[in-house]
DNA sequence: GCCGTTTTCGGCCCGACTGTTTTCAGTCG
């Protein structure tokens, strides 16, 4: 997939180029709309190139028959003349300030032409100069914004790991609903599309008191700084890190608003064409015929305007969801309620900090039913991985819970290494006593391929799982290299199940390659990989990303009680 | 540059906000 990533960059440049140079803005926007769907496109483009040609490019909604043309030229000679062209006629490194708030392709070409600015450093200098002021269009705001822009952008630069933010908008919306001039409030943007990470946080409300509400807003515990306070829309940084956003919006205009800002912009906007085909006009403030108002209320009459079920915020991505909504064919996702357990933590056997019987009180108030103990193999050493003997006594005593138990049961399970050769960390003898038993890759060789270790793994009878299959931490590392699509392909073969790990640095699989798997008809397993009692409530984030994934309940062996949960592990390692 | 049950040409989502202007340009979401 790499040549996705390297493509859409190359693209996303070339539009900032261009717009730089005053090009036509929809050719820019093509680029832009390019690129994007690379970065998300599910499919590597080498592979699809390689199957059906430039013909089969084309095939991608956004790539047409110039932009197949590059790709190809791309893939074939690893280079592309216009990309060429283009960049040499602008400063690259000015180009990036295009990423800060309030700064434009306007100003900066403004700044090169009369000023001679060439890099980020003279952009900068002829910002505190007071050159830049003096320029036509320009003034000591747009200056002092740019300025504020620019340090928001050095300390806040990166996005954020959903279940870093998703605790603080809880608390937030939990502290706002209590008020009494609150009427209905709820976040959206990529928060509420469950998104792995997330940029500012928008959080909308319907009240009485505008004012009186984005006041308190400011003024919560947490605030470090307030960067606007309206009578409708406050903006607040909090914990010096994360941005949220607040707007008042009329009642009668919630719905419409939420659908806006919830996104995510590629749906919207096929949303609106649509629209605009039916002589509707959509806003954040309704659905309108002319002048007058049809719809708004709710969520639901924006899509019913467009003769469209609702469709679930997880699936607002543009990847078919609304011609799935046309045409009646929306999945109908697993619901966050529906999970009857978790099927990957750590115990203090290994390096948990919970008991046992901590485990069950947890399930019990969860209103689960069961709940995988899946502790490190002996060679974890790192992580205090359970020997054959500790492992047995771990059995027996999980055995002695479960008959006392009248509530929710735990599974005997074994977070189990895949060794180099891709033998498992315990004999057969051994793995046939668990109840659960999910492999993982916890150590590699820089640059090694471990396809194949997962691969034997899989042909192992007594593996019912194959934990966080592409390693990937999304704060830090890419993932060891595998080949996600022949890990697919024999699960499916030996109805081996994958992992959604669920811990919120991880969320491994991804959306993408979860829908992938469903459509294969690989069953998915969604796991914590909680080491503490704190970190349980992530399993929300990992049926976040399964709703993304399209996955409906039968999908997910959570849904399962627990004896269907039983009998399906049983039935797996008798017919591999 | 893309795209087509309104078009192979002529559209392309669209409104708010801000600041700099006296009617609009740039930027954002």
């Amino acid at each position: 997939m790499a040549a996705n990533k390297t493509l859409a960059q190359m693209f996303s440049k070339m539009a900032n180029a261009l717009e730089f140079l005053g090009e036509n803005p929809f050719k820019v926007g093509a680029y832009r709309k390019a690129s994007k769907v690379l970065e998300d496109y599910p499919e590597d483009v080498e592979e699809v190139y390689r199957r059906g040609g430039a013909e089969a490019l084309m095939r991608i909604p956004g790539i047409g028959e110039r932009i197949a043309k590059k790709i190809a030229e791309y893939l074939q000679t690893g280079k592309m003349r216009k990309y060429e062209e283009v960049i040499s006629q602008v400063p690259e490194g000015l180009l990036s300030l295009m990423e800060v708030q309030g700064i434009g392709p306007k100003t900066l070409k403004l700044a090169y032409d009369h000023l001679g600015v060439r890099t980020p450093e003279d952009f900068k200098r002829v910002l505190d100069d007071g050159s830049l002021e003096r320029l036509p269009g320009m003034g000591p705001k747009k200056v002092e914004n740019i300025k504020k822009g620019l340090e928001l952008f050095e300390k806040m630069s990166e996005r954020i790991p959903l279940g870093l933010a998703y605790p603080l908008v809880k608390e937030i919306v939990d502290a706002m609903v209590r008020l009494p001039w609150v009427e209905s409030i709820s976040a959206c943007g990529s928060f509420r599309r469950m998104k792995e990470t997330v940029g500012d946080l928008d959080i909308l409300c319907t009240g009485t008191n505008g004012p009186k509400i984005i006041e308190h807003f400011v003024n919560l515990p947490g605030v470090t700084r307030v960067l606007a306070q309206g009578d409708t829309k406050g903006s607040a940084i909090f914990q010096d890190r994360y941005q949220v956003d607040l707007r008042v919006v009329p009642r009668g205009a919630f719905g419409a608003a939420l659908q806006y800002f919830t996104g995510s912009k590629q749906h919207n906007i096929h949303l609106r064409t649509i629209a605009k085909g039916l002589g509707l006009k959509i806003s954040e403030y309704g659905v309108f015929r002319g002048e007058k108002k049809v719809g708004g209320e709710a969520e639901e009459d924006v899509y019913a305007a467009l003769g469209l079920l609702w469709i679930p915020p997880e699936l607002r991505e543009d990847w078919g969801e609304i011609e799935a909504s046309q045409s009646g064919r929306l999945p109908r996702l697993i619901d966050y309620k529906e999970v009857k357990g978790d099927l990957h933590v750590h115990s203090r056997y290994s390096d948990g900090t919970m008991t046992l019987e901590d485990l069950l009180r947890e399930a019990e108030s969860r209103g689960w039913q069961y709940i995988g103990v899946c502790d490190h193999s002996q060679s974890a050493k790192y992580a205090k991985g359970l020997d054959e003997k500790r492992l047995l006594e771990k059995i027996e005593e999980i055995r002695r819970l479960n008959q006392k138990s009248r509530g929710p049961k735990l599974l005997a399970g074994a977070e189990v290494d895949i060794l180099p050769d891709g033998s498992l960390d315990y004999p057969d003898e051994v793995l046939k006593k668990l109840d659960l038993v999910i492999a993982a890759i916890h150590s590699w060789k820089k640059e090694e391929d471990v396809t194949p270790r997962i691969l034997k793994a899989m042909e192992n009878p007594h593996v019912h799982i194959i934990a966080h299959p592409t390693g990937r931490l999304i704060s830090s590392r890419e993932g060891y290299r595998v080949d996600i699509d022949a890990l697919i392909e024999r699960a499916s073969e030996t109805g081996t199940a994958l992992e959604i790990n669920a811990y919120y640095d991880r969320l491994d699989l991804n959306d993408i390659n979860i829908r992938k798997a469903k459509s294969k008809g690989v069953k998915l397993a969604i796991g914590t990989d909680a080491h503490n009692l704190g970190q349980l409530w992530m399993i929300d984030l990992g049926v976040g990303v399964a709703r993304r994934g399209w996955c409906e309940p039968e999908d997910v062996l959570n849904t399962m009680d627990y004896e269907e949960l039983i009998r399906w592990t049983r039935e797996k390692t008798r017919s591999s």
